[in-house]
DNA sequence: TTGCATACATACTGGTTGGTATGTTAATGC
DNA sequence: GCATTAACATACCAACCAGTATGTATGCAA
């Protein structure tokens, strides 16, 4: 009858949306319980302080997102000007409506916690560094195939883009209009055709 | 002795350092008056809900920061490329440390408080919808007189732009590092110069 | 079956929060 | 100079917060 790993789970995926919805300084614990049906008793026994949770949350969920939407797909791709494109679009799509009314959880927590906790800064500074790896070695890879201008800075290209993203979500999510995020993706496509070699 | 102007500009000072440190939920009044040496009395006087003054830091401080900084500089201007060019380098060094530090007062409360609250998000909207008005504005007068392509959606990349400079000002607070927003910048510039009508 | 640690639940605490009710003092109009 | 109101200060409040102390039930090992 009882399963602690699930239990834990329970309570990081409820950690999760809390957090997703009111950022982290004004999550809730009780609401967190309240939605878990879970008591103190069950959250102090899997993590040890408020903050514990929050980092556990960042580390294995966040963490996790990331990695499978954006830093996987990008390892085995030949054009990463097209793969970008097409994980912007599925991006869009699949996540649409909850990052339209909530943004990127990475972006949320990063903006929020940067400047209040060193910790929190650095473990999603880890998270960003990952994605902009994933994203710079692609187009090292295609610069080798020759899908990708041989003058481009991959590393500061990584980071534009990576900020772009971010900052595309987040215009959306304060608009609540899914066509910002189209239009303003119309841009970040327009600088990623740059990066292409051209004929 | 007493200036009721004063004081109020003082606690709005006050809780827009607040603000611009913690978030707006996570804002306290109690220390908004320990900074200011200011009591409850003072503040509920003029203000007569935490709410209240959180949308007079919006109204009448944020907004005319990005009006001062973005949209003014912009009405008179031929060649928006170059002037959006130099506001970006000013703006980086002008604001360069406090930024780096706790990101831009606009894009925080926009990420934080759009999901939350209804009137933040429409207030920050606003003010978006101005500064994004304002280049495109200056994007069609570059137009006009040949400065910029004629192809160019001003408004799309009027869009864009704001998403860009807020995406790269949240990687360079995350990371603590003028460096990376001036790498971030760069890409920026990138895009910029393809708006150029070129000979 | 007994012993014992894990996995929770319940009840409580000190501190902080935003907000209010009541004083007190300074400026202003007459 | 006197009354009135604006401009604050002080004291207080219920609600909520993260965190803790204690109690209880489950599962497993011996």
């Amino acid at each position: 009858m009882r399963s602690p790993d699930q239990t834990r789970k329970i309570l990081l995926d409820a950690a999760y949306e809390e957090i997703h919805h009111y950022g982290f300084q004004a999550a809730s614990l009780s609401r967190i319980l309240a939605n878990t049906g879970l008591t103190k008793g069950a959250l102090y026994h899997h993590f040890p302080t408020k903050l514990a949770l929050g980092y556990a949350v960042v580390d294995e969920v966040i963490h996790e997102e990331i990695l499978n939407c954006w830093a996987t797909p990008l390892t085995d791709c030949q054009d990463p000007v097209d793969c970008l494109m097409n994980l912007l679009q599925k991006a869009a799509e699949d996540t649409g409506d909850e990052f339209v009314e909530m943004g990127c959880p990475l972006n949320n927590l990063a903006q929020e916690m940067s400047s209040v906790d060193e910790g929190f800064r650095q473990k999603l500074g880890h998270i960003y560094t990952l994605w902009r790896q994933a994203i710079a070695n692609a187009l090292a890879r295609g610069q080798a195939n020759g899908k990708v201008r041989a003058d481009v800075d991959t590393g500061a290209a990584a980071i534009f883009i990576v900020a772009a993203i971010e900052g595309c979500l987040g215009m959306a999510k304060n608009a609540r209009d899914i066509n910002l995020l189209f239009e303003c993706g119309a841009g970040l496509l327009h600088y990623l055709d740059t990066l292409h070699a051209k004929p």
